[in-house]
DNA sequence: TCTTGACTTGGACTCTGTCTATCGTAGGAT
DNA sequence: ATCCTACGATAGACAGAGTCCAAGTCAAGA
């Protein structure tokens, strides 16, 4: 993630502000960040910027492949800028906070073509679910209180 | 599926025309309906039945375990019946069709314990994605047209 | 049949996300 | 350094999915 905005740019990104911004707020690991939140962590430092921005942003990188669309509950799409290593996300059913994690084997491999009906299968999500280690203790984390880093 | 009434019943459920439509149309193999098109194919049986209801018998449906959520796009949650037989979900990337299937060895097995942070991993939900017959076929499907069947 | 609390209803409301018309500006051209 | 213009940003309206609430209805036990 680090040289993103060079590859952007070499792609023919126009450079504005608020990509930049943008792109920035979702630098790290085991980042997993809704619209809202960028829009919220992009306004700390551009307080102007939009909504629509935000939005589009999210997308364009979405298409370039520099960011990964996760949605893991039914509510808001998340955005994992972890698109350069292959992984799968864990995530806890109490407070919903998650993970990038690295299972081992292909998943793939587990569908036996009398399973697939004739589909071209190409891709596969994996969602583990269970309780983290603060949601699993005697004062669990209040449900929603996504840490959201 | 077809005991469902009578498990209902057993468990203190108050029968009500409108459940009884709801537990009816979420009948059969491979149904993945959103929750607009059980209240629209309940309303053709009961044509003022609300959606509210259809929302709440729905979550209750869930929470007995007699239906299982699925969200394989970042839209509406579909429903689906088939909760007594574990399965994953196959999906059409271009019209999105789902399909029940039922990959071989256990998924939860390939997560090392160095890769579980601490989590209390407890289930795990598989998303195969690629093109159905139709949508491989030279004159695909529309997108968004699922059969939702 | 009566009673009552659980269930249903319609509509307002929230949350996510998209669209559009208008304004602003990055960056190449001069 | 300045000018141009097409691409990008903005505010706000709009749409889809889902939740909430007060008031009315009814299933089923007494």
């Amino acid at each position: 993630m680090s040289d993103l905005l060079a590859r952007l740019r070499g792609r023919g990104w126009r450079m504005t502000s608020q990509r930049r911004v943008v792109a920035e707020v979702l630098d790290g690991d085991h980042v997993h960040l809704t619209a809202d939140e960028v829009h919220a962590r992009a306004a700390r430092r551009l307080p102007e910027i939009s909504r629509a921005t935000v939005y589009n942003t999210l997308g364009e990188l979405v298409t370039l492949g520099e960011v990964i669309e996760v949605s893991t509950d039914g509510r808001a799409k998340r955005y994992d800028p972890n698109a350069h290593r292959p992984h799968q996300h864990l995530v806890c059913s109490n407070c919903g906070t998650i993970r990038d994690v690295h299972p081992t084997g292909d998943p793939l491999t587990d569908l036996p073509v009398e399973e697939r009906f004739g589909f071209a299968v190409s891709q596969v999500e994996v969602t583990y679910r269970g309780l983290c280690p603060s949601c699993a203790r005697p004062t669990p984390a209040v449900p929603g209180a996504h840490s959201a880093t």
